[in-house]
DNA sequence: GTCAAGCATCGTGCATACAAAATGCAAAAT
DNA sequence: ATTTTGCATTTTGTATGCACGATGCTTGAC
């Protein structure tokens, strides 16, 4: 690597020349670098136990490394990189073990969640909820396997969501992110593709009744299996590093 | 400010001249201001809404501005500052409803790890912790409210560490943290000295049957308790601001 | 007297410079 | 041949410089 592109004078130059009144906000670099760097790593560009190697990274993104600097810190918040003491960070593994840890508290957090929607969730959201849903049982039954599973992720954030405690939807986003990668991986989890509705439906019905406990309870079970289905696939598929 | 004690040319000039195999592992500058902020927040020195002006915090640190900007960082992902978009930092306000919210999660957590320890604690481990909660049974019996609440903590922490999950475990350090905050201001929740010890009391036996379900149920009915009356005394003593 | 525009000042965000630690390699000693 | 020690190089950690945006004050117009 280390081309000779230069980040030199530019930067940020020029701004606001393009749309005039959009309001483009300007994210700041080291918050953009991070997405880059975090998307890198979830599509496997950056490969497991792969060193973050600043310059190198400063260049790519044609940022300086201050920027890269704060993005690697805030990947290693989440979880997506290992901070090695002086010796940079590199791409953080995951073991089966490890993502059996995630999948039990992401099932947690939403069993907690699943609870709590039952009692705050309003007529309204609980309306658009179960719209939602009949489009992913009409994705389901055509087969549609990524928009099912596009439906299927923002049901289980809005269901978070209808908790109404933003301390816990920020957990739950922090740990689905983390869970990414390994959805990533293992790409299937398909084969939980007829149990997974039939809970769905299940759960429905719960929060329908506003009976927290039992959606709590169907879940927890639902993101068990998802889990098991997961560890299965990664484990025959087996091509991940464990590192550590 | 702006005092002329130039960090210059020192800094990191020195080591392994005093403990010859001590293994100092020379923390990094941006970890140990992140600690001292955190604890000047925590500790009041730094007031809810006032700025992190980063000139001023990196001469009374008595380092560069970078290491505080990385510190400052993190304190926003920790949820101790917020982050204004190009206008600094700000010590985050904490709303009673926040605070609220803040203990509901760290119920839940608190109770999935209950559940899950219940089913891993070893032995080993169950008698620890049995013997550190009869330490408790004296303290609270001797009125020692220092004592008592160290060791409550120290007996929570090695619950959700026999759960054997490490992401939960994060978790719950980080949630644990962030409400090191309200615990200060509000020092009272001493109302709860007696319920919280029988609770107590009633969890360990759970535990010590293996049950999971119930300690779940107990840990999570705790923590309600407690962090109703946390809430309470934050109402009464009302001297925090809301900000947001 | 109030409000707005312009200007000075301050502060953050990014880039870059520099020093110390870590790493790799080679040469020498065993 | 293997190991160790010293040196060169790479890379991180920290400091500082610089530019643009934000903030606040002053001045002028209505």
């Amino acid at each position: 690597m280390s081309d000779m592109s230069h980040p030199k004078l530019l930067g940020r130059s020029r701004r606001g020349a393009g749309a005039p009144a959009a309001i483009v906000r300007a994210k700041p670099l080291h918050e953009s670098a991070a997405e880059r760097l975090s998307d890198m790593i979830v599509e496997g560009r950056l490969r497991v136990g792969e060193r973050l190697h600043e310059a190198n990274l400063a260049a790519v993104l044609e940022v300086s490394r201050t920027p890269i600097r704060e993005a690697i810190k805030l990947l290693a918040t989440e979880g997506l990189v290992d901070l090695l003491p002086g010796r940079g960070a590199r791409v953080s593994g995951f073991s089966v073990e490890q993502v059996r840890e995630l999948f039990e508290a992401i099932a947690g957090v939403e069993r907690n969640a699943s609870e709590l929607a039952a009692e705050r969730i309003t007529e309204r959201e609980f309306e658009k909820l179960q719209r939602m849903h009949e489009r992913m049982a009409r994705h389901h039954a055509a087969g549609e396997r990524q928009a099912y599973f596009r439906l299927n992720q923002e049901i289980h954030l809005a269901i978070v969501a209808a908790a109404k405690n933003t301390t816990l939807q920020a957990i739950h986003a922090s740990l689905i992110s983390r869970a990414r990668r390994a959805r990533y991986e293992a790409l299937a989890s398909e084969a939980r593709w007829i149990e997974a509705m039939e809970e769905h439906e299940r759960l429905m019905a719960a929060l329908a009744d506003r009976n927290g406990q039992l959606a709590g309870a169907i879940m927890q079970k639902h993101d068990l299996g998802t889990a098991a289905a997961m560890v299965a696939a990664l484990e025959t598929g087996s091509s991940s590093a464990s590192a550590r």
